[in-house]
DNA sequence: AACGATTGCGCAAACGATTGCGGAAACGCT
DNA sequence: AGCGTTTCCGCAATCGTTTGCGCAATCGTT
């Protein structure tokens, strides 16, 4: 910046308004000084910026795994509308682990960023206090946090949970399976409660054994279902906590020589991309992914703004998409 | 930092020495230094150091579309072993959009980040060459650019392509589709010129016909094989550019009640996750995704270390995984 | 012609760290 | 006691911007 200064014979301060237009610079210099700038292709320093301006235009998002196709489109969300707002984005992985979150967290205050979006991430609430003292700006996608008060984008898990039993049981069905992911990770807890509670209303007793324990990966899926399906007495129907699981359900499910649907239904959770090209294509509970990253980081870029409003949580509704992958129990559908 | 200078007694310049530990100091000073630290609660300011060092330990990565399965999983290599090194990533995602993607790349070194990594992005020649004149450390995944010499880490797709069509052909097939993807792209080019060479030496003709372009999501794969399916003569097998459009292929297929693989053979590229899970598994051409993102963080961090070694370039073998959707032609297997 | 308002610009102090240089104290040696 | 080495620490400049303050020139008015 010194050199353009000198180049166009003006102070570095004149420079400085010129590029951000922050007060009046005579025609004359202004030409000047912008030509100095592409003769010389001059790039402001915008580390120097922020530390002068106390800002970053950064946010950081922390997610378990940005390879996990719901993730990556909450991700893609959050990605689009920053870029729109023209904020750039520090991607963090935390593989679930409390331990990574906190290193990350840590990071990302220390670079200082504007803000940081947490989802689906086991931030604790300890953690999160240590944040607000700082008056750092949160959001929390995808996961509740006891007992603070923070900005949070939901869905409404427990009921999709329960729309996905319930259209089985509408089926027919009246003994089925349920693969969760690592129980303590909320929305998965929420799913199998709205699942316990739809058997519950239809007088069912829920079995514990199956309910089969997985960690949201297509391998994961694919494994419980073989558990759930060498049972002496199989379930007719399977609920896959997410796509990826039900996906290795499916696939489990035709390698063991079964036929979905018609000897086995199953449904999922998500409603992934790739949900609607399986084969079956797959009946599953939709969350508006995209979108919930596109709310979640216009939240943040308002908390950001106005840092004092009351904390807000947007919950989603969850809808059921019915696809090809559930059949009335005992009736096969006509192959065509 | 002044802060916690005063409370213990010290100058910024002994504090400063005993986080980094960058001169000996006293056992005793260093205990108040480190005891005001944490009663504080200081955390560095890493912009300061950075502005000072002129290193931001952070690297950036642009990249057509990080939803993208393949992408995603490139990208979590980086991030895996940027981490390890402790850098951060800032994430950029690029649409193809060639604007976009030098408006990223503006950004990042606006930002001082230390290196950049390019996937799959359309990046230029000249764009390549601003880079190289500020001296920022480079490397470029999965597409060559003409003329310019820096990293590359890429895999052999001519290869794969002739790999996967010679497959095809060995099952009997001989006329078969091919889905591509944006052709100015090398990856899916590449991959079109080991079709068509193995088309060649088996003395077969291309029909361009049985070309359609799509564009590397699920519904392109979907449309473009609903296309070559509803000819006069539809072809016995497709080759989709990577696995999504294969997943696609698939989906249509059967819809239009052929089975793969007896009616309709399919072979895909990339062997995303998704590809062992799919019905029929998916025969594929594999690429070491998280193994390139790896490398890649690997040479990029390398570069920074010593900008002015030789360029180096590194190509990863392609080979063909076997599994259920391809079937001698004519010949169905037995359904068990 | 005199005087306040306006316009157009530069000086220099921040922002929060790192680091070359030099000073004071302690130590070892003769 | 005197002198050279070490050891331990602080001063102040610096990184590249932004911005409060003030100065000089021009303008508009009477």
């Amino acid at each position: 910046m010194r050199d353009v200064a000198e180049r166009a014979g003006v102070s570095v301060t004149t420079v400085s308004h010129v590029i951000n237009e922050t007060r009046p610079v005579s025609d004359e210099l202004r030409q000047r000084v912008l030509a100095a700038m592409d003769e010389l292709g001059y790039q402001p320093n915008r580390l120097a910026r922020s530390l002068r301006r106390g800002e970053t235009h950064t946010i950081g998002i922390v997610v378990p795994d940005s390879a996990n196709p719901f993730f990556a489109e909450v991700a893609r969300g959050i990605e689009d509308t920053s870029f729109e707002h023209r904020y750039s984005l520090i991607l963090c992985n935390s593989d679930g682990d409390l331990e990574k979150e906190l290193f990350y967290t840590n990071v990302l205050t220390e670079k200082q960023v504007d803000g940081i979006l947490f989802v689906a991430a086991g931030v604790s609430t300890e953690h999160i206090h240590a944040l607000q003292e700082r008056r750092m700006p949160v959001v929390v996608v995808d996961r509740e946090i006891p007992n603070v008060s923070v900005d949070e984008v939901l869905t409404d898990n427990a009921r999709g949970g329960w729309l996905a039993t319930r259209h089985l049981l509408e089926l027919g069905h009246r003994r089925f399976g349920c693969i969760i992911g690592r129980s303590n990770l909320t929305p998965s807890a929420e799913r199998v409660t709205g699942y316990r509670q739809a058997l519950g209303e239809a007088d069912i007793p829920v079995e514990e054994r199956l309910i089969v324990k997985g960690d949201f990966q297509y391998e994961s899926g694919y494994r419980a279902a073989r558990q759930l399906l060498a049972l002496d007495d199989p379930p007719t129907a399977i609920f896959a906590c997410n796509d990826l699981m039900a996906v290795g359900a499916i696939s489990a499910a035709v390698e063991l020589g079964r036929k979905v649907p018609d000897d086995l239904s199953v449904v999922g959770f998500d409603d992934v991309r790739l949900a609607s090209f399986t084969n079956p294509p797959l009946t599953t509970v939709v969350q508006p992914k995209y979108e919930m990253g596109v709310i979640a980081a216009t939240m943040l870029l308002e908390r950001m703004r106005n840092y004092d409003m009351p904390p807000r949580r947007r919950m989603f509704d969850t809808t059921l998409v019915i696809r090809q992958s559930t059949a009335p129990v005992g009736a096969p559908e006509d192959e065509g």
